[in-house]
DNA sequence: TCCTGTTCTTGACATATATCAAGAACATTT
DNA sequence: AAATGTTCTTGATATATGTCAAGAACAGGA
């Protein structure tokens, strides 16, 4: 149940054995069915998920009620709405379950002990933010001033898998285009 | 010179006198007048720059050499391309001068001596990018979707000196539109 | 104050992409 | 195997925004 956060761990900073049982155990196992919601709009997002196994997705759901799809994660992923859970104040986003999943939840007090009882946890927090940080930025550089085409030819080189395990119109919301459009520009590509 | 360094480091840790010395020895002081490059497309990112004075902006071109603004900077913030710096490859971004500035710049090296050496370095480093890291994904929510004319509310509510400082094709370039759109935009709006 | 360059506005027109609609392909449940 | 729901494709049409063009407003330097 916890190997894939071990993994995680073990591939930016290394543990004693306490540490990684103090870490382990202050996690929270929790199974979850698609379609099931982590977080919705207006919660106050109280625990970071590590996705041991699975798939989720956060979006937005604006005035005429479209999702506008943030990020996908799948195992081995971090999965949260960090604004919400720093500040305390209620989130914009929703967070589903794409694929039945296995997580490990941990709340703020949990993540504060560790932050302080280990340094090699704060180490490794700091890595994955600042990994997510440089994904987030290519998604903007991605996103801006591209056609159609470029997007889903960007979209493929760098995150092929989206297209696997992905239903298109979630795909066609993450690049900001109409499901439509995503099914026409792939048409002419061979994707 | 090192004043708003200090208040940004004050802001999320304490240090020691100490640990304030040898932080502040790592940086190296560089001015910088309006147009110039910190860094061009093709370079490797090899410092991070903490802006002690002025402003800053990233952006990429593309291929019918438009310009793609992807974050501003101003007094106070970082500005870097961490993938470059963290992984060593040529970037993809520019970073140009906006107004006169001074920056106070540090190189992989200090930089991962300050990790080491100080556990609250590292810990305003997590903080800095965890913040930088919700901000980009606002970013992202306010990108998705929108019209023009919600796009540009959301940028006078969420960063309004952007529109003072920042002359208006830039503004229209980070916003994914271009300047002409957003001159009437601003026209309907009464900003 | 004039001159030069940049920034911003406004109009006319073009186009990429959205929207609407209907059915085909596919998966899941009974 | 039938039934139900979801996902994907394709066509016709509409529209928001881009592009091109020209001039106005403004700023900084001589």
């Amino acid at each position: 149940m916890y190997e894939r956060l071990k993994k995680s761990l073990e591939e930016h900073v290394s543990l004693t054995n306490d540490e990684w049982e103090l870490c382990k155990n202050s996690f929270r196992p929790k199974r979850m069915l698609k379609r099931q919601f982590l977080l919705q709009e207006g919660d106050i997002c109280r625990e970071l998920a590590f996705i041991e196994k699975g798939a989720l997705y956060s979006y937005t759901v604006d005035s005429s009620g479209n999702k506008h799809v943030i990020r996908f994660a799948f195992d081995g992923w971090w999965m949260a709405n960090l604004h919400s859970f720093f500040t305390g104040k209620p989130t914009r986003l929703n967070i589903e379950v794409l694929e039945d999943s296995e997580l490990l939840v941990l709340d703020r007090k949990n993540h504060d002990v560790l932050l302080e009882e280990i340094p090699a946890y704060e180490r490794y927090h700091r890595i994955i933010v600042q990994n997510a940080y440089v994904a987030l930025q290519l998604r903007v550089e991605n996103a801006l001033g591209l056609t159609a085409e470029e997007k889903y030819a960007r979209l493929i080189e760098q995150n092929p898998e989206f297209m696997n395990r992905v239903p298109l119109n979630l795909v066609a919301s993450y690049l900001g285009m109409s499901p439509e459009t995503l099914s026409r520009v792939r048409g002419n590509f061979g994707g």
